[in-house]
Order: C-alpha cells, then structure tokens, then sequence
DNA sequence: CCATCCCGCCAATAA
DNA sequence: TTATTGGCGGGATGG
C-alpha cells in the first residue's frame, strides 16, 4: 500500500517533483523519529505507528531502529515494538561497546591491532527483560561469544547493521585511528581478505547508512582529510574519560535554532495527491496535549543556516556547526502527516534535553 | 568521472 | 502457512 515515489502524473501543468534525495536520507529520518519519539512519556514504540507517522515505508523503519538500538537509545521489546530508552542511555551503551571492543581485542602482542571484532549479541543493559533460557534443540549455536569463529558460517546476524554499526562505533572507541574513512573500516570489519569486489562495494553502502544515522546525532561528522583530500569520519560523540562523575555541561556546539520553513529546491507542491487517507486521527499513542510551546528557546533570528557545504552565507564567521533541527528544516521533508510540524517545534527540545542529559564533552569547536 | 546511498526485491526468521 | 525483519545490490543522485 501506499506506493509513493516520485510522480509527477495527474497534472501535466504543475511543478514536478523534482526528487531531492536528501529529503528522503536516513539521516534526516533518524532527526524526524528522533524528535517524534523523544517526547515526555513515549515508552513504547510500534513500527507501523513510526511508518505511518513519518511517512516512509517499513524497511526504512528498521534500519532507523537497528542503528539506534546499537547505541541504546532503544530496545527491542517484541515483535513490532521498540521500547525508548532515551539518550540517557547513551553513554553506558558506549561504554559497553568500548569495554567489549577492548576485550575482544588485543589478539596478538603486536602494538597495532587491528582488530577484528565480529560476533556479539544483543547488549546487556542489566536492568532489561531477561528472557528465559529458551533455547531449543534446532539452534545449534546458541552459546558463542568470544573467539571468532572465522569460519563464519553463522547467520546472517553478523552482517546485520546493528552489529556493524556497534563495529563501526568501536572502531572509533577503541583505535587510536581519529579519523576512519568507510572504505577502511570497511576493509577492517570485514576481517581478512576474502572479497576485493563487491564486497567492500557492499559493506560499504551500509557504511554509509549508518554513518548518515550516526550523523544526524552528532556522533560523528564527515570531513575532509586534510592531506588525502578522501572523506573520512571523525568521531566527536561523548567519549569517557569522566573519572567517576560526569560534567553536565556543555556539548556539542551551541544550538542556534531557526525554524525558517524552507524547501530544497523547487517547490514541490505536487504533494497533496496522495493525501487521499487523512486520517489525522492519533493512530496509537494518544497524544497528549503536553507543553508544544517553544517556551525554553528563542528562535534567534538567524539567517540561512546552510547545510553542509557552507558557502558563504550573511555570516562572516565561517565556523558554523550544523545541527540537526536546522538540517531537518531545511530540508524541508515531505512526509505526510501533520504530526510533521509539531516536530519542528520539538526539535528545540529534543535537542535541549539531548543535551542535558547526555554529557556530551567532547569539546568540539564553538563558534562564538 | 566518482562518492553517496535510496529503493525495494526477495530471502531468512519469527509468529 | 503468513507476517515480520532486514540483507543486498542496482542504479539514480549529487558533486
């Protein structure tokens, strides 16, 4: 159901839809279900509630999730349901997949390491569901951890995003390598060398999803190496190092939200055809009619926040974070359902209490 | 050109 | 079986 793509039929007078691929990234996804869901007591989130609301098909929905249960801002609860764990839970599941990352390292007394780290299963945060012990006889490798079996004929959960996500993650946990292009860490996390094509080609792709996931939260950024001039990604998330207690402090830079509607490009009005279903009513978590008001930030009347190539704007520094409420305006998203411009004003708190409550402290350059 | 990565087919898995 | 999950790679987009 509900086959959208880019159509430009009906009408043979009116703007086509260009297509912006940026407004159908999963980065931006992740910001919208980000904001969607980090609300006062969200607990509980089914997928199809997620699909319908942001406006995307299922597969989507899912690659949202996995990269985000990796790094335990969720956790899969049953079928079809997610629980929110909140960004609170952030740093612990870091630190986790640092310790994780560190004992299944250091294979061999050589100083570099590179590590393979392959294999883990779900993460224990404690205090979770514990299931039963309900393994059946017809699962013959239930038990395994540590010791890659590099006769990896396991399931195909070792390719799953989440785990490539959390392998990715402790690339940057563990190594002393600062900045990773994907290329390399794809070479690294698919252990030896057993591809030389398609291979890479493919790991690769998913690379790039989650680092567009991992880049609407600010856990990592993209730059460009300064002497190979080749992208590669430098990770600014939280990193320990808090002794015992963390500074609440400051993160990430200063957010400067402007909330300007603006579109990508050409204006595609073209939406409104497949508004056929209005169904505005709360599909399953009722809303509550909680504090929408903006009250905390002002909107500072900022001008054109550029995206990501910053090019120039009225600003005359030309150090500019980019954040994800001004990336997620920007690109002005085209996803049905009005639930969309309550978000808008949300972002602002989504990113307040992002940043209250995690200590991000990675001091990453502030304007100003 | 080449880096990025969306789309959705269709196969594993779960109910 | 059907439904849910989600690898996987073609090929379009953007630079």
């Amino acid at each position: 159901m509900a086959l959208r793509s880019a159509d430009m039929s009906t009408e043979s007078g009116s703007k086509y839809t260009p297509y912006c691929r940026k407004q159908k990234s999963l980065g931006l996804l992740c910001s919208n279900f980000l904001s969607l869901y980090n609300r006062d007591g969200v607990e509980s989130i089914g997928l199809d509630d997620a699909a319908t609301r942001l406006g995307v098909e299922r597969r989507r929905i899912y690659d949202i999730v996995n990269v985000l249960e990796s790094v335990g801002i969720l956790a899969r609860k049953a079928k079809n349901r997610y629980t929110w764990k909140g960004f609170q839970a952030i740093p612990k599941a870091l630190q986790d997949l640092k310790n994780e990352g560190l004992k299944e390292n250091c294979h061999g007394a050589d100083g570099n390491c590179s590590e393979k780290v392959s294999d883990d299963d779900e993460d224990e945060t404690y205090s979770d569901t514990n299931n039963l012990s309900q393994n059946n006889k017809s699962n013959p490798n239930s038990f395994r951890k540590l010791s890659e079996p590099k006769k990896s004929g396991d399931n195909r959960k070792e390719k799953s995003l989440g785990l490539l996500t959390q392998n990715f993650v402790k690339l940057f946990l563990c190594t002393d390598m600062e900045l990773i292009s994907l290329d390399d860490a794809a070479k690294l996390l698919l252990g030896d060398g057993k591809h030389t094509s398609m291979t890479t080609r493919t790991k690769v792709r998913r690379l790039y999803d989650i680092a567009n996931v991992l880049s609407s939260m600010k856990f990592i950024e993209k730059i460009h190496h300064p002497e190979t001039r080749k992208p590669a990604f430098r990770w600014l998330g939280l990193q320990e190092n808090g002794p015992a207690n963390e500074s609440k402090k400051r993160v990430f830079g200063t957010d400067l939200t402007n909330s300007t509607l603006k579109r990508c490009k050409v204006d595609g009005n073209a939406e409104l055809q497949l508004q056929k279903q209005v169904k505005h009513q709360s599909s399953e978590n009722e809303v509550d009619t909680s504090r929408t008001s903006a009250k905390s930030f002002q909107f500072g009347p900022f001008a054109p926040v550029n995206v990501p190539k910053v090019e120039a704007s009225g600003n005359g520094k030309p150090k500019q974070v980019i954040d994800w409420e001004s990336l997620a305006s920007t690109y002005r998203p085209q996803y049905h359902n009005q639930a969309l411009r309550d978000l808008f004003s949300h972002y602002v708190e989504a990113w307040k209490s992002w940043c209250s409550e995690v200590a991000g402290k990675k001091p990453i350059q502030l304007m100003s």
